[in-house]
DNA sequence: ATGGTTGTTTAACAA
């Protein structure tokens, strides 16, 4: 089984770039985050055209909206709302032979990394404290696999400098160990630094607000796959999909992979 | 230290 996460930055400015990926990598399942658009303005024809079409909506106007595709049935689906807001960030399916999907876009968190002055910050922080509180309910030994945008960087070599990062959002000690709680209340693996030594650069966004994202390579690696335990043994290989920010009209995120054999 | 870009929606706002 193929699973790939992806930040699409609005799908239906980047439907093309979507079916692009569908047809060059034929994931099994495709998670996207920001797509931006209502349920009823969704593409789904050209994704259907190309065999997915099983897809779990869950968008709004404008802003934020996740969105989960399958070429089998979901057995069964459902989302969740945090914050006490209605914003759609966090679609679950559940995948043949009940594995427990999760995609999640975590708020960006705005620029000052203070709860105090920036409302922004501290719904991020509160973001991933009900998660963390959510998934310590749940049952450790299934098999469960979180994915998405979780806009946090956690490790030194997540980023292109460590220490130029610290204070800025996405990097910040406080969100990493919040972000580090929310893993371990799930018992989930870093399954991309399952095969990626720590010790090694590894980005999946880079800013738009660079002349050349390659040259200067200031990225960071804020898309993430995390497994359960019972998930370990079958993970087979991950990628990240670095060429894509090269495409026509690229989003500024990239896709990540992870093979499983089931 | 600052500004740099893109998408949604059309003047800000979010990222």
């Amino acid at each position: 089984m193929r699973l790939i996460t992806w930040n699409i930055n609005s799908v239906r400015l980047r439907a093309e770039n979507v079916c692009r990926l569908l047809a060059e990598a034929r994931p099994d399942i495709l998670c996207l985050q920001e797509t931006k658009t209502p349920n009823e303005l969704f593409p789904r024809d050209p994704f259907h055209a190309l065999g997915y079409e099983h897809i779990h909506m869950h968008g709004m106007k404008g802003y934020n909206g996740v969105a989960i595709l399958a070429k089998h049935p979901f057995p069964s689906v459902a989302t969740r709302a945090w914050c006490d807001r209605r914003d759609c960030r966090h679609a679950i399916a559940e995948l043949p032979g009940g594995i427990e999907l999760h995609n999640i876009y975590v708020p960006a968190g705005g620029d000052i990394p203070d709860p105090d002055e920036n409302p922004k910050f501290a719904h991020k922080l509160r973001f991933l404290d009900e998660l963390t509180e959510w998934f310590a309910t749940h049952d450790r030994a299934r098999s469960a696999i979180a994915v998405g945008d979780l806009n946090i960087a956690p490790l030194e070599h997540d980023v292109w400098s460590h220490k130029q990062l610290l204070k800025v959002v996405s990097h910040t000690p406080i969100e990493v160990e919040k972000l580090g709680a929310f893993q371990a209340a799930g018992g989930f693996v870093d399954a991309v630094r399952y095969f990626v030594p720590s010790d090694e650069k590894l980005y999946t966004w880079w800013s738009y607000r660079n002349r050349d994202w390659a040259a200067s390579d200031r990225g960071r690696r804020l898309d993430h796959i995390w497994v359960t335990p019972a998930l370990v043994d079958g993970l087979k290989s991950a990628r990240v999909f670095r060429e894509v920010r090269d495409w026509d009209k690229a989003s500024d995120h990239v896709p990540v992979m992870i093979e499983f054999d089931l």
